[in-house]
DNA sequence: GTGAAAGCGCTAACAG
DNA sequence: CTGTTAGCGCTTTCAC
């Protein structure tokens, strides 16, 4: 004989206790639990809604998964939730997995590549029904995942990656526009404060950057590689600040290194945007809090984290994909 | 007949393929995978594993969890994960968590407190073994949660809560620290921005400014009342800037609004700290790159997230708390 | 050192 | 319209 436990004192209350309890069947419950797949009397409906109030039942969620193999769960890994874009992705997709039924499962992988892999893996024991990855790692890392074919979509990625499906925000021509509004405020040296350098697959923001200053005929744009962090974008700006001649223009690859450069400007006393002006990319909160504010690129967080969802839930993502348009927000930093 | 589903395609692979494909039976799979509760022959032993990996056999969480009754999962539930606080304590406790081996079940309360009442309860249903609860609730309300046993910790909560166990930090003294330094630079009108005002239970932020202003002997000091966001700490200070006298220093209770004040300032081209001082509470990270740098109160939200964690595995919850001391960081808004 | 088997709580096919 | 029951994958007692 085994030795079942007695599930911890909790939840106690089970489907048996309501069946007794309303003088019908366990399948009855179910029933109305369920509000299907069979029918139930009016009456007994209501007995067996009283007993559940009364006896304050509440279903057994693992069991449920266990029978159905679904869990109602989706795996969410983010490289570090205390980076405002991130955070404002897991709320849109907390949002819209609610309005579904779904929880979300939370992995923060410390910008850690590794860690990210066992997150991975992880979620993926947990059964969660789909997964919504905000990767570090590269393509052919993605491919040797092992993913049980859990549906996964990998969000704020340009491009395709077999096997999931890729959503993003048109982040080349976002970028490009920016660039473009510099270039229309008399720029002719902007260079490119860029959070991470990958020589196989450049980023977006960087082509798109790079497109404009050659249509523009400028020449021989700088580009100073950090990370995607206040940090990273103050001493990329003190290195700029540092060497001549002075850019009149810096394009950073995301709010919080603007934030960086723009706190490493206030403290060499060049003035944005007289001295040099300054747009950036992502519209997270911060940016309109800013002194001056940012002028940036806004991603429609919330459509994304929209369409994410959708996807896992309908389950198409083996492949293929979604692409959104971006939005120059114009505020104060560019000269406007 | 039943018609289990055959669980959707994914996890095929279960405890019996491995078992039959190691020749062995699946309680022996058990033993090697959950080391113990027998022991196993060494070369039995290898052989599972093998088979383990060559079948790329992960176990079934739910069904563990139905067996267990315990799920190796936490429950969070924020007021807001796009603020930098929550975030930082989401990730902090996403670490403590994983450390054990627990995963984190999100759950965003879009500062309402109905949604998080219901966030409650889906939590508490799907079982997880333990919560922490970032609230919104008052302490009544908390009391007619139904937890069904769960443990719960309140994070970031002075005093105590029956039912729960209290984590926080020392606010009314950290406040009074961060005032005190105000006055120690001979700021005689000192206003408070406040965050929320409940006359049932003052905040204790509210309580150590005002023991501050007190014991200096100031008078009639103002309380700008608003909420706790950047757009909040905004319109208080326009307000405060509408009205004469001007205060000569601010006491801001977060970061966020002292974020907001300062914008205020500067569109009003007042000075801080010259013209008006300005120190606050949090000190997100955001603090260090505002201009000026935010002097403001530190929580130890590492050590508070481990403690929270910690008490919930080991499950003495239903009662107590931990308060944690608060440090000054003093930087320039206050005229340093 | 290993295996058989019960049963965690739930769903749904089938029988009545 | 309602009840009976198998079985989802796992752990662990008990027997060998």
């Amino acid at each position: 004989m085994p030795e079942p436990k007695k599930t911890s004192v909790r939840d106690r209350v089970t489907r048996q206790d309501v069946a007794r309890f309303a003088g019908v069947s366990t399948a009855v419950v179910s029933y109305v639990v369920n509000d299907g797949p069979k029918r139930v009397a009016p009456d007994t409906a209501e007995r067996v809604r009283r007993a559940i109030e009364v006896l304050r039942y509440q279903p057994n969620a693992h069991a449920r998964a266990l029978r159905l193999g679904s869990t109602n769960l989706l795996g969410i890994v983010v490289p570090d939730i205390t980076k405002p874009f991130f955070a404002a992705t897991t709320e849109a997709l907390e949002r819209a997995a609610a309005a579904e039924g779904y929880a979300l499962l939370l992995a923060d992988s410390a910008s850690d590549r590794q860690r990210e892999k066992s997150n991975i893996g992880n979620l993926v024991s947990r059964q969660v029904d789909g997964l919504v990855l905000l990767t570090l790692l590269t393509e052919p890392e993605l491919a040797t995942l092992s993913l049980r074919d859990t549906p996964a979509v990998v969000f704020n990625w340009s491009g395709t990656v077999p096997g999931f499906y890729a959503i993003g925000a048109a982040a080349e021509t976002g970028a490009y526009n920016a660039v473009r509004h510099l270039v229309g405020h008399g720029h002719k040296d902007i260079t490119l404060i860029m959070g991470a350098r990958d020589p196989n697959r450049p980023d977006p923001r960087e082509l798109g950057w790079s497109r404009a200053v050659r249509e523009a005929k400028l020449e021989e744009q700088r580009i100073e590689g950090t990370d995607f962090t206040r940090l990273g974008g103050y001493q990329a700006m003190q290195r700029i600040l540092a060497s001549r001649p002075l850019p009149t223009a810096v394009y950073a690859s995301s709010d919080l290194e603007a934030i960086g450069a723009l706190r490493a400007m206030r403290e060499a006393g060049v003035q944005v945007p007289e001295d040099i002006a300054l747009a950036s990319f992502d519209d997270i909160v911060d940016a309109e809090y800013t002194w001056p504010a940012l002028t940036t690129v806004r991603l429609p967080i919330v459509d994304m984290a929209t369409a994410a969802v959708a996807a896992l839930i309908r389950g198409d993502t083996s492949t293929g994909g979604q692409l959104f348009d971006t939005q120059l927000v114009v505020r104060h930093s560019c000269g406007c």
